[in-house]
DNA sequence: TAGTAGTAAGTGAACGTTCGTTCATTTAAT
DNA sequence: ATTAAATGAACGAACGTTCACTTACTACTA
């Protein structure tokens, strides 16, 4: 019995033992730290089955197979990350009042969850990428679409791909922030990313997007 | 027997057969594509040897171990990465022309070597990360510190710690390869990067990075 | 209210497979 | 003759997954 069994018609008869909620999410948790610990290989069904504190069959309840728990995981923090980014963020805000907001909020979940970051990168640079690709990223993407070309067509932002904006405008804060989370710049010494290097970092980025005055 | 333990004696008196000069080569670039198509899971030593056309315990020969094997690669990979950005580069050029050196090399190589880009991504976001971090760029940053703080001396640059220069200098092209190689941008539609968006973007990150005249 | 039937949650042990690595031997050089 | 390259078979360990079974919850009966 999995999750794509799962009996509707007695769970709304209330006639079933009822799941443990909390159980789904610590196995996802742990799952997600030992990959950044180990990596892809090092997440082994049994040894997250002790770390969870569960039967390894206990894990096959609640997800198809290793691939659906990675995958799971991964659509869940993806979640969590547009959320957290568009926190007080509004498309119809001003270009550089936008981006302020959206620096600030991805630096700010980043750095308070280095983990689920460092997992979100390790699934993006995996085969699983394709897996889990455009499924959230929908409304996502159209709302920052909205955002960019209002800001095109009010001459705040020189005219440009989606994507040449998008690389310009948050390939840099990634950059940093993992320069952060590995304690450790390009020259291989000690990092540690301070607000002051981000507003820099952000302005400069600003600059740069800036239409030129014709 | 294995590399650690190469009569190196009996080597010079010519008193060995000698190895297969194209093995290693192969057996390393068998497992960047394995890597590459299935992520770090999908390497296994058995399928490896089968793919490279040896026995399973000729890689012994050449390699450790399995982590030994993934580490060689990536330093031999990062090396080769090296080679190719400097080529035709000098720190002493313009900071304009340096810049542009080295985005249209970097380019370039990444276009050519997909596998090889992608392996790297992969090993930068992976636990072996802190294996090679700091072995071969030493060379390599020294010569970028020098270039960026002769930069900065003649007014070419805005002064900025390095880990911010580089995120935004660097970072964007990453993004925007990726988005080529992975054949879709953000919003998941098809993407093919052109020399147009490269020397767009290239032009918008100098024009940040210029400094603001008094 | 107490007891029972019915359901899925939850489990530990076991399955067959594949893993990384090594060994005993053969092959091909000098 | 000497050396290491190269191998196929074999090792124990660990892998992902499943099975037979127990536990705990709910709904219903009386």
């Amino acid at each position: 019995m999995n999750v794509r069994s799962f009996n509707f018609a007695a769970y709304y008869s209330n006639e079933m033992r009822p799941r443990d909620a909390d159980k789904e999410r610590v196995i996802k948790k742990k799952a997600i730290e030992m990959i950044v610990k180990y990596g892809f290989d090092g997440l082994s069904m049994h040894k997250l089955a002790k770390a969870a504190g569960v039967s390894p069959a206990t894990i096959y309840i609640y997800f198809k197979d290793r691939d659906d728990l990675i995958i799971q995981a991964g659509l869940e923090e993806e979640l969590k990350m547009f959320d957290a980014t568009l926190k007080g963020f509004d498309a119809s805000m001003s270009f550089e009042e936008g981006m302020r907001v959206q620096w600030m909020n991805r630096t700010h979940y980043f750095l308070e969850n280095p983990d689920q970051m460092n997992f979100m990168e390790q699934l993006k640079h995996s085969p699983y990428h394709h897996e889990i690709g455009t499924r959230v990223e929908s409304n996502f993407s159209n709302l920052m679409s909205q955002f960019v070309h209002k800001a095109i067509d009010n001459k705040e932002l020189a005219p440009l791909p989606i994507e040449v904006f998008w690389a310009i405008s948050f390939a840099p804060l990634y950059q940093l922030v993992k320069f952060h989370i590995n304690k450790k710049g390009i020259t291989g010494s000690p990092y540690v990313l301070d607000d002051q290097s981000i507003h820099l970092a952000l302005s400069i980025v600003l600059k740069g997007l800036k239409p030129t005055v014709q």
